[in-house]
DNA sequence: AAAGATTGAGTGTTCAATCTTT
DNA sequence: AAAGATTGAACACTCAATCTTT
């Protein structure tokens, strides 16, 4: 009775179309899925207990805290901390309102709007970032092989240019911007 | 000006703790962080567009259907689905709503509860999931190379370890079913 | 009292509509 | 009219409280 019907057929493949997944194929994509489903909230969990914000909340901090200035214009800062302009307006909102960001126009493009981080911001960055990467390399880095962490860059890059090639210019223009000011 | 404070430092590491990350690493983790927030949506709106459900809908129905009487415990397809207990019971409402599945005390333990797939459900997954599949393929498992798809699996499967040991024991029992099932 | 599951309030995200500036 | 950003309603998820059965 057990067909499958979801990811793999037992059965050969009917014409090549669909295209179901090899058994490797099919293991590779569930431990993806099972990493993309639940590293999220273990990360949160970390970040709303030491700090109260979500993860998203703190990508907004730490593409601030790394920009000169401290200061982003919002659309920037929606692509580098993974989030569309909607959701990013919100989360200003609430960081606004604990005085940990600011926004104002822009000299000269009045429709543009900057955040910057403010002092405040600084210092909640500064206090949550030791706690944040150690649970990054205790839950992700530690656990993998040098080898691993190599594939897992050409992973990432692959999966992205076809997911989201404007993701993986931002990646790369984000990596320049690191080598040059070190 | 640009100091560092989120992932990684310019300055050599103070004392080895905090670890901050090399640079390897941060493009590593960065590209993961990507793919961890870019790919759900990617896929949900595929399903969204061509079925009307989320992945994690799509998960249940997808584990019911693979599953012996195309049955199971509440609390098996969570596991299965990747859920919490309390976000398989709301989705649950919204498919048995739909016709999709039904829900029943189990004989014997009267405080276990099945959920089934109707006929109406079996129909909908088996025609939702060949364009599903045909989206991973696409976003994920055609990016890939071999040999990249041999290094996810030892990298998803390390990092389950260390962040969420009882979502591989899960991985691991479906592989098991699934090669006793052909 | 514990196990299994559900419920409802609170919160964050999405989508479409809107507003402002160019 | 287009670019940049914001708003509010609708919806999904989380957390704690609750309900039922053992």
């Amino acid at each position: 009775m057990n067909v499958q019907v979801s990811y793999t057929r037992c059965m050969p493949r009917p014409s090549d179309d669909p295209p179901w997944l090899s058994p490797e194929e099919l293991e590779a994509w569930r431990g993806l899925l099972a990493m993309l489903i639940r590293l999220p909230p273990a990360l949160d969990a970390q970040l709303q207990r030491d700090t109260g914000i979500n993860h998203f909340e703190y990508g907004i901090l730490a593409a601030l805290s790394e920009s000169p200035e401290r200061t982003l214009r919002m659309s920037q800062l929606a692509g580098l901390a993974n989030g569309s302009q909607s959701r990013l307006s919100h989360a200003a909102g609430r960081l606004e309102q604990r005085g940990w960001i600011s926004r104002a126009p822009a000299a000269g493009n009045r429709r543009v709007i900057e955040a910057s981080l403010t002092d405040a911001g600084w210092r909640a960055i500064e206090k949550a970032a030791p706690h944040h990467v150690r649970e990054v390399r205790r839950l992700v880095i530690d656990a993998l092989t040098p080898e691993q962490i190599t594939a897992l860059v050409g992973i990432g890059r692959s999966v992205l240019a076809s997911a989201d090639p404007a993701a993986l210019a931002w990646l790369d223009s984000r990596e320049l911007g690191d080598a040059a000011s070190c």
